[in-house]
DNA sequence: GTGATACGTTGCAGAACGCTACAAATCGAC
DNA sequence: GTCGATTTGTAGCGTTCTGCAACGTATCAC
């Protein structure tokens, strides 16, 4: 319950004009006098006060056969980024991305075995000294956003449970921090997949999605609920995974019977395909040109509990729109209407009248996408709040 | 993505102050320009401002042995109510309520068998008017808020579907706003009593919650994400009723197999305690006097089926608080430690870590409260937005 | 009573936005 | 190619709202 003052005005204005070219792409300044209401003249102003920051850069007008006076476009800095990192069982990846969405860099650091915090946080702070140069040359780094797989507290990111990588009370966030000297925000994984997604991918303009991403290790997700990213209260809402599917005595990775990720898993598709290892995309091929009918039962059997987990969420949520990531993409591509048709039998019509499925479209780029925007989430809240032209961000 | 000008900062502090007296209660000057932390002047204007519009009363501070002057106290008008309607299968009630939150009359008017949506519109207008010349004289009503229990579309209070009540596609809201002259908001029962317990009950302060009702015909439910209500897309979300928790054959009320709402019922616990019909209280005093094996059987086997959906919702929005009314409370009284450890069991740690399990506090004035919430939405937003001193609202 | 403290009140200054008038750039018609 | 219509940028002014500082006032402690 906080009252606003001018300051905020000046802020929040600043926050919108910065987001809507950050989200949606370059746009005219008349383009924005008409989105968010504003008068010509304080467009004009708001935008010189980016620029002057150095978040946006003014340029010609293209030429869009209208009347009238062309106006400028606006666009966001190529020279703003976000550092992302993303631990895994059997990587590390860091990446470079824009304020406008594209992945300058990416690498990947394999290891030999699943990293420790140490080991990780070694790994990004060593590949991050390494750009260095370059980063300072000819960036501005306003942070580092982490995608980790488990359980972050959200407002230090500590790491409460990665199971996957045996992680446990980790201060992942304040290691990395000290380590590189840039400020660090850490999140889960699928929750930041559902922010990429909606704002760059399947979900775009979309205020209620639900996310569900099948990865090797098990199955997480996230949501947007009334346009805002659902955390729940420390963090730790979106896990799909452990929702009760069935009666059976499989377990899954928490030790909770019958779920979600103990009955829908990609081992077991790859095994009835006789695939050792596979890719999502191969997976997924791999389905598609299958014509054996154990194949198709296992895929039945998933898509079957697949549905019962999905009606149960849309029946809370009653989202617009769910996207499917990792294999639970592949098992829509193979019978997109056995997995609707499930759907509709276990939830309410109203609320599954209005519902879209639909495949994740960001692919290997979504987490560095949705950590950067972790990232970014401070400087588009309060694009003032960081020193002007300052090369790198200071504790 | 709309840019805000003085006009909407006025708007914003004049809400934000209103806000905070309709729901802390009465506070005083000083209290306020700390909890918003507007200056003392900007405080005494907006609060001038809301008084000359009706809205609030300024009264002589008590004492409160503390050095320095005084503090005037403002408290919400006792003359600005809502009114509250609420169709049920054997009875319309129609309340007016205060903006205090207070219950200032309550006519439950019976009927034979359950209303058409124009004996229900019927009802609702005979007694307004009857109540018309104590309204013009004493108050001013800002609105009428309709709690139905049924999906309700939320941008013009069309009824989707109501199962207990037959009614289906029934433009509810605008019928009752033609009979009445007021203008009228309608929305699920169970979404407004999460309101009312979030606000006035039980979630006192709380951003995540969850709710769910348990009645004589259904379980219904609703959720607070955030710290804001979450109505998905069109309004149906928090149908937690229809949730999965068995392989049974069981159906409910939606056709749907194996869900909460067919595996937990108030039908049965009577059945087993060999009563006729009871409220919640006598439910719930019944079960607790109870030794029977049987009736304790029926019990754990509820409290074990109520505990998956629970643990579900708990692994999906990781809220603070969950909030059982009706006869899921009487559950919770019975035996909390036993739905306490069953939800473990089907949850994640550290989601159900943080969670607490409460009953309902607001009891019988549930609904009303939280229809008139509905109701009272709009000048909360916008204290200014309506006339100055107008005795009755007119479209 | 006197001082300290906290708060209301008043007048003024600053910040931000909208408005109006004017200038500039484009398109289409002749 | 020129002219008018249209759209938008630009500059200056006015309005609105909040913060600040100074002063007045009511209470408590001694």
């Amino acid at each position: 319950m906080q009252g606003s003052s001018h300051d905020d005005v000046r802020r929040h204005n600043l926050s919108v004009v910065l987001r809507l070219v950050h989200r949606s792409g370059a746009a005219s300044r008349s383009q924005l006098t008409r989105v968010t209401g504003l008068n010509r003249s304080t467009i004009a102003a708001l935008v010189a006060e980016l620029v002057e920051r150095g978040l946006v850069v003014e340029s010609e007008p293209s030429s869009t056969n209208q009347v009238g006076r062309p106006s400028p476009i606006v666009s966001v800095s190529e020279q703003v980024v976000a550092l992302a990192v993303n631990p895994e069982i059997d990587a590390v990846t860091i990446g470079i991305v824009g304020l406008d969405g594209q992945v300058h860099r990416r690498v990947r650091y394999p290891t030999d075995q699943s990293p420790s915090v140490p080991e990780a946080v070694n790994i990004a702070a060593a590949v991050i000294d390494g750009m260095r140069g370059e980063l300072e040359a000819r960036f501005k780094v306003v942070g580092i956003g982490v995608a980790v797989p488990g359980l972050v507290r959200a407002h230090d990111g500590l790491v409460r449970h990665a199971p996957h990588l045996g992680w446990i009370d980790e201060p992942l966030a304040e290691m990395l921090e000290a380590a590189t000297g840039y400020p660090v925000l850490a999140a889960n994984d699928a929750s930041l997949g559902a922010m990429a997604e909606r704002f760059f991918g399947a979900g775009k303009g979309i205020t209620d999605l639900i996310y569900l991403n099948g990865g090797a290790s098990g199955i997480g997700g996230g949501m947007i609920v009334g346009g805002a990213p659902a955390g729940g209260i420390a963090g730790y809402a979106g896990e799909f995974g452990h929702t009760r599917v069935s009666d059976s005595d499989r377990v899954d990775s928490a030790g909770i019977r019958g779920t979600l990720e103990a009955e829908v898993t990609r081992r077991e598709l790859l095994e009835v395909l006789g695939l050792a290892g596979a890719d999502a995309d191969e997976l997924e091929q791999a389905l598609l040109a299958s014509t054996s009918a154990v194949v198709r039962a296992e895929v039945n059997r998933q898509i079957d509990h697949l549905a019962v987990a999905l009606a149960g969420a849309i029946n809370i949520l009653n989202p617009q729109l769910v996207v499917l990531g990792g294999f639970l993409a592949a098992l829509l591509a193979v019978d997109a209407d056995r997995l609707r048709s499930a759907v509709a039998s276990h939830s309410l019509d109203a609320a599954f009248g209005s519902v879209r499925l639909s495949a994740a479209e960001l692919g290997s780029n979504l987490l560095m996408i949705g950590a950067a925007e972790l990232a970014f989430e401070g400087l588009l809240d309060d694009p003032a709040g960081l020193p002007a032209g300052a090369g790198t961000i200071s504790a």
